[in-house]
DNA sequence: TGACAACTGGAATCCTCATTCCATATATTT
DNA sequence: AAATATATGGAATGAGGATTCCAGTTGTCA
């Protein structure tokens, strides 16, 4: 599913590629780090040509990367998505979101300019998943009608994003926000 | 109280040092333009060294124009704590700070890694306002206690800026996110 | 093991920019 | 208007970084 029908790699070239995508992790995951090609290459003990040649650039590299950063929170949303419980589910996910924006909100400080299709799809993938949890849980009655859906979306996907670095500060935060954005989004409320 | 007792700038430097700031105000409204020295000289009719030396750098001119971008807000901000009708007060400025955030959303994607002093003393004190507005509203017993001034203000704070891109797609949707704000934000909601 | 294709390191190259410099031009002052 | 202090344009400089290149190395296959 990932390489389909290319000759396949060296085992070194393998190897290297999977050390390339661990060095460029751990430097997201640094805030205020030189995202370089060199500072990968240095980091994963390998030369620079090797490193952008894994991928065929930076940005592929750097895609790769967080694509692979953003898989499983995705793949937790499908799962929520799918045995949905209405917005309890909604409500976990949004849990999971912040936690994990909390987690690596030093990774979305780097990466303006950058063109990264990968995550660019997983990012519409994970909108289109509270989409779909915003409108089963509408059908419901669990939150408010005289909010288009599309806006609801809007603003919890939003706030999940924004959370990233004050949450770091003050863990609680997330429980707060989550708080106050549910309660506001009860039905009836007006 | 701007320039204090320096040498009297000579008229024409006056005058480049405005085309200069307005230039970069007018890039920095734009997104996805280049932000460089070379582009703001070019729009503003001028040498790049001139648009160099009317600050002292790149950072200063452009910390310059945001600041005076962010100066209205602010003042704004001042004028409404300060007649503070409590509650309304603090709806009326996220209200304001939403539109304004919507109106200059180009600018925060491109300061990135600049070093912007007056532009963050502004954005400081426009926090501090809303946190000195949480807490009158809280003691007038307007919003929810069972949660932290500071979470809210950082919720606050962190969903006026969120808000910028998205709703510059959908102009309703500041209404929308205050609403559910502050509908989650009542006392007694839980 | 030998032959060969695939990889590798990292120096050389090429870009994009901010900043500096200075010969020239313009304001200011007398 | 002459003298002087300032300011200007924009080429030159230099730093930071992505990408390319290729002589040398290493995996792979028979």
């Amino acid at each position: 599913m990932s390489t389909p029908n290319e000759r396949p790699l060296r085992a070194d070239a393998v190897r290297n590629r999977r050390r390339a995508l661990d060095a460029a992790t751990t430097l997201l995951a640094e805030a205020g780090t030189t995202l370089s090609v060199d500072a990968i290459a240095k980091r994963a003990g390998m030369g620079t040509g090797t490193v952008v040649r894994a991928f065929g650039g930076k940005d592929a590299l750097i895609d790769a990367a967080v694509a692979e950063l953003l898989e499983p929170i995705v793949k937790r949303g499908r799962e929520l998505r799918n045995g949905d419980e209405g917005l309890e589910s909604l409500r976990a996910f949004m849990r999971e979101l912040m936690a994990f924006q909390a987690a690596h909100y030093a990774v979305s400080d780097q990466l303006g300019g950058l063109d990264l299709p990968a995550t660019g799809k997983l990012r519409a993938e994970l909108v289109e998943i509270v989409a779909g949890m915003v409108k089963r849980a509408r059908e419901r009655g669990e939150i408010r009608d005289d909010i288009a859906p599309a806006a609801i979306t809007a603003l919890l996907g939003e706030t999940a994003f924004a959370i990233a670095k004050a949450s770091n500060d003050t863990p609680a935060l997330a429980d707060a926000f989550i708080t106050v954005l549910f309660d506001g989004l009860r039905p009836a409320s007006g």
